[in-house]
RNA sequence: GCGCCCGUAGCUCAGCUGGAUAGAGCGACUGGCUACGAACCAGUAGGUCGGGAGUUCGAAUCUCUCCGGGCGCACCA
């Protein structure tokens, strides 16, 4: 309702200083005023006009609102302080619409977007920088569906990288198995019920510290093992890329089932070993060089490579860039950024070249496709989207500048505008945090706010860990409260209270806050948490309950009353501020959508619950005895409910009949 | 050296395209369960918005500069 009435303002407005002034205004600034007593929506306008008409702002305002009237769903226009236009809402109208309700199914916008998030190297578990990202990732494709966007959602697994390539060299060399041995081991692991990344991060981290822990000799031989595993893996067809595909697709599997533990599921899983072996590269290198974005460097330190000029970059006709990004480096190879270049190409149906597709995972209502070099027929169509979110964290930003700048390069303008980079900052450790899980933590680091985390010393908090600590906090919380439910119902609760605590707790920061875990921090389940605007929902509930009525039913019943008589006055304000809160929906999702920023939303989550809450307390509805005035109240209480949940789902955290 | 991010209450963070008295949660102190569940509510204390200069009718917000912290800047991925 507030997003209607705000672009309704608008267009008059503009409209108005058009005809009165002749001046074209695109923008017109309209806000949410401090306080009700400005009205529900104001403008400074009169302000940025006064030196154009060279009058005094406060004329200007009194001008435009005597111009002002009869706008609906508006009661009235005032000038106020210096010069402020504030509009008050024609109350009951607005209560009407709120009950009506936005449409949820929107029509749609006709926009494909494609978004990639998680992207966890498949060599060892999952930690909480990686939830970050595939939360923040999740919430951001509920909101695009939401919006009514056509969102495919893709998962990237580097299974042929260096990283596979230590683990498998751990499973090899440091380890002794040879392939079949490896196959016997993973049978046996997944027998007993071990988590295969569990292992893999013990194993990851070893390795990575043998490389470092022999002589200079030995460590020299060792890398140069490393680098020709890299190789055989990359090359395929070879008992050490059989290890390497088996070790990585069972971690893959892994993650997968962690992230459906927090309700995140994927569409399609892009493999590089496909991108390698399907040449996507050769075609993007054909594009490359003909539109002029790679050329070959003759001298300087790059000699020999084909590159790129770097975004920004300020390069003198004829003289050498020595800064220039190397794409193909002197022996042939590809670089990542390379390879990312041509995997973006096909995002957008440019590439002229698709993957195989197999079917990997499957979800209650959905399958999860994965690349493959001869797919199955008949399959789904991935990539080709409109619009691109990448969801990687922000010390990646300047290889994603290089990709969009070669997209710009080739002439691909509307798509390089529609790539976005979800950049967001790291999960890191306080350093008592650390302390309290037995890292060894120097003199130095205990003075840093924080501690990276880092899989290949091991040194983090594992995705499984954080939510079988958490499952086991909201489990005790439960089994306090709901002494007359099972165990099965108990159980359920608990998961839904400790996933809504989680991922609260990874969106109530802004995508650019580093975000300093502390289990303290994360096992809260008061204040500003996802447990406290859940409560919200479970008190609602419990009213309908209590009342023998539903939220339909009284929506139902409200409609034939008069609500103008309920929303007036001093004692009425918190009530219409509840009004207007729950009105926010889809001014709340439009702003998070424009900036790529889901903390919005959280925010307001829990600020419709604490009015919530507030009301709740304020009024006891139940008890009251005007048969109108209790149905104005049962509404109210409706209409948050319906909103909170609502909000609520497009975080991805479910509402709780009780807990 | 160059680039990006951050610096707001004791702690952790909001503060939308510059706008009306700078907010929340936690922590501290005080009060509220015989009313729809206290995972809640109310109140009190607590801030030179890192420092300085500038632009503006108006700056936590924009520009410059300095200080402090973090992260990037490979023929690694």
């Amino acid at each position: 309702m507030y997003l209607e009435l705000q672009k309704r303002l608008g267009s008059r407005l503009r409209s108005l200083l058009e005809e009165k002034y002749g001046l074209l205004v695109e923008n017109i600034p309209l806000e949410i005023p401090p306080d009700l007593k400005f009205g529900e929506l104001a403008t400074p306008i009169a302000f940025e006009l006064a030196r154009k008409l060279r009058k005094a702002p406060r004329i200007i305002a009194q001008e435009i609102v005597s111009a002002l009237n009869g706008l609906e769903g508006f009661a009235g226009f005032e000038v106020a302080g210096a010069g402020y236009i504030n509009a008050r809402l024609d109350r009951a109208a607005g209560v009407r619409l709120v009950v009506g309700g936005e449409s949820l199914a929107r029509a749609s916008s006709g926009l494909h977007s494609l978004v990639e998030h998680t992207s966890i190297n498949p060599n060892k578990a999952a930690h909480i920088g990686h939830l970050r990202n595939a939360i923040l990732g999740d919430t951001f494709v509920r909101l695009l569906r939401a919006a009514g966007q056509k969102v495919d959602v893709q998962n990237y697994i580097d299974n042929t990288g260096v990283q596979v390539a230590d683990v498998v060299v751990g499973f090899l060399h440091l380890e002794g198995l040879p392939e079949a041995e490896v196959r016997q081991l993973l049978e046996v692991l997944k027998g007993n019920g071990e988590r295969i990344d569990y292992y893999c991060w013990d194993l990851y981290a070893r390795t990575s510290q043998w490389y470092e822990q022999g002589t200079a000799e030995e460590n020299e031989a060792r890398k140069e093992l490393r680098y020709a595993t890299l190789h055989e893996i990359e090359r395929g067809g070879n008992d050490t890329a059989e290890v390497a595909e088996m070790i990585s697709t069972a971690v893959l599997r892994r993650h997968l089932e962690t992230m459906q533990r927090l309700d995140i599921e994927y569409d399609f899983l892009p493999r590089e070993s496909e991108i390698l072996h399907l040449k996507f590269w050769e075609s993007a290198f054909e594009q490359l060089k003909q539109t002029g974005v790679l050329y070959f460097e003759s001298e300087g330190k790059n000699k020999g490579c084909w590159v790129m000029t770097r975004p920004g970059a300020e390069v003198a006709e004829g003289d050498l860039d020595e800064d220039s990004k190397v794409i193909v480096r002197s022996n042939g190879t590809v670089t990542y950024v390379g390879k990312d270049i041509a995997y973006h190409l096909w995002k957008f149906g440019l590439l002229g070249k698709d993957f195989g597709y197999q079917p990997f995972f499957t979800y209650p209502d959905h399958e999860c496709w994965i690349s493959t070099e001869q797919g199955v027929e008949p399959h789904p169509h991935f990539g080709g989207a409109q619009a691109i979110y990448n969801v990687i964290d922000a010390r990646q930003s300047d290889p994603q500048a290089n990709v969009i700048q070669a997209l710009r390069g080739m002439g691909h303008v509307d798509q390089a505008n529609r790539y976005t980079h979800f950049s967001y900052e790291m999960v890191a450790l306080t350093p008592r945090c650390a302390v309290e899980l037995g890292y060894d933590v120097s003199e130095e680091d205990l003075k840093r706010p924080y501690l990276e985390v880092s899989g290949r010393k091991g040194f983090g908090v594992k995705a499984d860990d954080l939510i079988d600590k958490l499952i086991a906090a909201t489990r005790a919380e439960v089994d306090a409260r709901q002494t007359g439910r099972d165990e099965a119902e108990r159980q359920k609760i608990a998961g839904q209270i400790a996933i809504g605590a989680l991922r609260y707790f990874m969106l109530k920061f802004t995508r650019n806050s580093v975000i300093a875990f502390d289990f303290k921090d994360a096992l809260s389940f008061e204040g500003e948490t996802g447990p406290y605007i859940q409560y919200a929902v479970v008190r609602a509930r419990n009213i309908f309950r209590k009342g023998e009525t539903t939220p339909e039913a009284v929506l139902a019943e409200f409609a034939a009353i008069d609500p103008a008589a309920y929303l007036e006055g001093e004692a009425a304000e918190d009530i219409w501020s509840l009004w207007l809160r729950a009105a926010r929906r889809t001014l709340v999702l439009e702003q998070c959508i424009a900036t790529s920023e889901p903390a919005y939303l959280a925010k307001h989550a829990f600020q419709l619950a604490q009015e919530f809450n507030n009301f709740y307390h304020r009024h006891h509805i139940l008890t009251e005895e005007d048969p109108k005035r209790k149905t104005f109240l049962l509404a109210t209480a409706a209409v948050a409910l319906r909103e909170l949940v609502v909000a609520l789902s497009w975080l991805g955290i479910e509402s709780p009949e009780a807990m």
